[in-house]
DNA sequence: ATGAAAGCGCTAACAT
DNA sequence: ATGTTAGCGCTTTCAT
């Protein structure tokens, strides 16, 4: 056990010049200190290096993938790449599932207690879905975080936080283009549109039909991602929609369309195409899935050392960084044949 | 905000008609304190609800996945299942994997900085892979846990813990006895035998086998359960075994077996029967793979109960739970009919 | 092994 | 807004 003691307020007092009260109150941060007095302290503390909130002292970072009831796979695999990037480098990373309501300011949040108590966590990374209530209110008590952006609902400005990305809009529309490059027209989209990342696959989906002057069509179900492929799936069947393709917004609702598919006596890919997003489970479906790989590792990784060095660096200023996505070929797509769908 | 103070050790020391030092003694576990003086003060304490250890307000409980890289989705929802029930109670619940080495004595092992220091974890939950001397060491620093029995190597005496097993043993015996009900006698065994998990369910193979008077047969590999399936299979295949059924340590490993027997134009299940073990990916897989249920969340949520209630009671005798396993019968198994598999 | 008393690090109350 | 002072909770020292 080192006795490596940080110096107390008395010290850091005497050093800046002003009383061990003044201390005191600018560690706490409950007012009452002008802003240049502050500033003083804060020099001859960080001189010193005496710890004026609790929190400099732990090595101890959290991972929330926030309002998701399940640990879902991508997620377990970001926390898997911040983890053994945040061992590297002397840090640990806990991580906690919690939920909060969509419509909840900022005050009204009940962090997880290690983070809003004590000086248990040194800093946050968002992942799951998450609202700007929850920035804000990480900001209002000072909490270093790095943000996974592609769930975070509604209107913000990422520039002034630090945020990676997956870059599944793009991937969305390299998909579409490969759709299309082989032969495809009638493509549907399937997937909840509610969640804010399928949200932008459509979006990506529908630029690239746009483009090449074919309407989007799309069917959407809030429900289980696997459960809403196949009865989104079955209902196009039912309906006689005309396709040869589709694109499900996720690998288990891609799962979920081809059982569907299959349980119609419809053959994947000779009749129609499939193909899926992120790479999760596509590998081991038969046939074996096309999809866009997202590296979830990768994006773990990154956020961490974002995150990392906005600890070292607090004054930095916020970084945006975006992971691409790979395509990956396997075999539930074919080129469309003169064998029209069964379903035209 | 709420004024609850816990009382002052100054005023337990008057309840229980010591000194103030004393009670410092007591609670900082620095000995040069009497039994008969230690229990008093305890009882004092206990009477007036004060805390001695500041782990005692802690209302967050870790869950450690030990020593495995990935976040095995078996872990992912045993923890899954465990934060849910802790919530009900009013406790939080983070998850950390962490890595010791299994040669390491109990006092060398490093723990998680939030388990070591501080009260910031107030008990634990032990999943993954682990060592006797793990549990020796978290008994040494007084924290309480409930483990995982399944993944714990080595001899040691169960009914001195909290343990929940999943019942893998018997379903490994069942899913022999329904390999053998559909009138198989070529039974091969396949995954890593090194993990403890692994042995278990080849013991139960074997038992089964050996009363119904059959060779037991078994190839191991240590690898990623997925390529070990692949290999372990390919090899069968090359070495032209008699085989009629393959039982897969894991669905993961049993998605190896039924490519590498797909690839080599072996049908499953007309040729060759395949099951795997706990539900994983059993689902999706083609054919629709038939697999024992392990019902992790249920685990994870007894794991909590278990764990909660020794906070609670500190002095209760261990617990053991085991909960059993379902065989769930999909479409990869297929009585084996006159037509014989064409690797005989 | 135990207690009395001094000391440490911080907060709170009060004064200006 | 800042300093002075008192006080709280705990640890450490020293004496027995």
């Amino acid at each position: 056990m080192s006795k490596r003691q940080s110096p107390s307020f008395r010290e850091v007092a005497e050093y800046a010049g002003v009383s061990l009260a003044t201390v005191s109150r600018v560690a706490s941060g409950r007012g009452g200190v002008s802003s240049e007095v502050e500033a003083k302290v804060r020099a001859a503390a960080a001189k010193m290096g005496a710890i004026l909130d609790p929190r400099e002292k732990s090595q101890t970072i959290a991972f929330l993938p926030s309002n998701r009831d399940l640990l879902h796979p991508i997620h377990s695999r970001i926390y898997v790449g911040a983890e053994s990037f945040c061992r590297t480098q002397g840090w640990e990373l806990v991580l906690q599932t919690f939920q909060y309501d969509k419509n909840q300011p900022a005050k009204e949040i009940r962090l997880p207690r290690l983070i809003e108590r004590g000086g248990a966590i040194r800093a946050v990374i968002l992942a799951g879905v998450n609202t700007t209530a929850l920035l804000a209110r990480l900001d209002a008590i000072g909490m270093s975080y790095a943000v996974l952006g592609n769930n975070l609902a509604g209107d913000w400005d990422p520039s002034a936080h630090d945020v990676v990305y997956m870059d599944d809009l793009e991937g969305a529309r390299e998909l579409t283009r490969y759709l299309l490059s082989l032969e495809h027209r009638d493509i549907w989209f399937i997937g909840d549109v509610e969640q804010p990342w399928v949200a932008r696959l459509l979006r990506g989906y529908r630029t690239v039909m746009e483009e090449a002057g074919l309407a989007p069509r799309w069917h959407s179900m809030h429900s289980d991602e696997r459960q809403a492929g196949y009865l989104c799936a079955k209902l196009l069947i039912s309906r006689r929609e005309p396709v040869t393709a589709i694109f499900a917004a996720s690998d288990p609702t891609a799962e979920g369309v081809i059982r569907a598919l299959r349980d119609s006596g419809v053959r994947v890919p000779e009749e129609v195409s499939v193909v899926g997003v992120n790479d999760t489970e596509g590998a081991i479906l038969h046939p074996p899935l096309t999809t866009i790989r997202s590296f979830p590792e990768e994006v773990g990784r990154h956020l961490a050392e974002l995150v990392i060095n906005r600890i070292a660096k607090p004054k930095l200023p916020g970084q945006q960084l975006t992971i691409p996505t790979q395509l990956i070929r396997r075999e539930s797509c074919r080129v469309l044949a003169a064998t029209a769908s069964a379903l035209v």
